[in-house]
DNA sequence: TTGTGTTTTATTGCCTCC
DNA sequence: GGAGGCAATAAAACACAA
């Protein structure tokens, strides 16, 4: 092997400067980390080995020279995505391991988990905001729907308010105007109270409604489709420990990065649920 | 072929944890 | 203070339409 090279990709230098020229005449390559190595380590970690082969390959060395940006071939990203599946983060000596297994080094294998575990942060955000929006839809069809029978039995309400007190003043002796102005009065509250008091009920939280469950009804948020029940990475969802701490501050807890907006929607799921119990009884 | 948009690999700087 | 994680970003590699 030459000794003295360096394996880097010069374009890097421009914007990263990953390159350091040291007074003395020497240079070495400054990875991340700010951790220095000298210019013989670093050739000997040379990065974009395609095969373990690759690594004493002379002939590599001197054709392949200077070092591109070079894609993982099919074999390396399969195993790397099946390990990670299997767990999203790196202990050292499993990275060590992966990196010897397939001729990288283990800084590309961790590089190579972070900007997966980057990828699937916004897929994951995608997903949300899909299950989101059609959470808000199916409640905004739903909030319709039950206003439309509401304004249908006050106007129901009012026609029978009116006939009842026809039918009152038609039958000659008057009865207790106390009695028939008292039932219209208590329709007209009980009314109130169902369509006023409920209505509110029904956009709060839900958590007043929510201590009873209609199992059997519709739970749009844990649809088959869910991201709740599906477990696309086993290693990164809540089903696996290690998921737990992608998000160091918590937001993330590895099922959701809206859990309290997610949980709300599912509370008022619930109270829906309870509520076209009520209404339709 | 070339222009353009997307994906992948890699770096940098900042933050947190031990 | 070092190690490792993440967000932001650069740039090469790739895909694809015109």
């Amino acid at each position: 092997m030459e000794s003295g090279r360096l394996f880097f990709d010069p374009t890097s230098a421009c914007h990263g400067g990953n390159m350091l020229f040291l007074g003395n005449g020497d240079s070495v390559f400054r990875g991340p980390r700010s951790s220095i190595m000298s210019m013989e380590e670093s050739s000997k970690r040379r990065p974009f080995f395609s095969s373990p082969e690759d690594l004493y390959d002379e002939e590599y060395y001197d054709e392949q020279l200077p070092e591109k940006k070079r894609r993982l071939t099919p074999e390396q990203v399969h195993l790397l995505e099946k390990s990670f599946e299997a767990e999203n983060k790196l202990e050292p000596e499993r990275k060590t391991q992966l990196a010897k297994k397939l001729g990288l080094q283990s800084r590309q294998v961790a590089v190579w988990f972070q900007n997966r575990r980057a990828r699937w942060k916004t897929k994951q955000l995608e997903r949300d905001y899909d299950l989101l929006k059609s959470t808000y839809d199916s409640l905004l069809a739903n909030f319709d729907s039950i206003h439309k029978e509401n304004e249908k039995l006050k106007a129901e309400v009012a026609s029978l308010t009116e006939k009842l007190q026809a039918k009152e003043e038609g039958a000659g002796a008057p009865p207790p105007a106390q009695k028939s102005e008292s039932l219209a009065g208590d329709m007209t509250e009980i009314m109130g109270l169902q369509f006023g008091v409920k209505a509110e009920d029904r956009l709060s939280t839900g958590s007043g409604g929510s201590a009873v469950v209609d199992e059997e009804g519709p739970q749009l948020v844990d649809s088959g489709d869910s991201y709740f029940q599906s477990v696309q990475y086993p290693g990164c969802m809540g089903t696996v420990d290690g998921v737990h701490s992608e998000e160091d501050d918590g937001s993330d807890d590895g099922r959701s990065y809206f859990p309290d907006v997610f949980a709300a929607a599912e509370q008022q799921q619930e109270g829906e649920n309870l509520e076209c119990w009520w209404v339709w009884s």
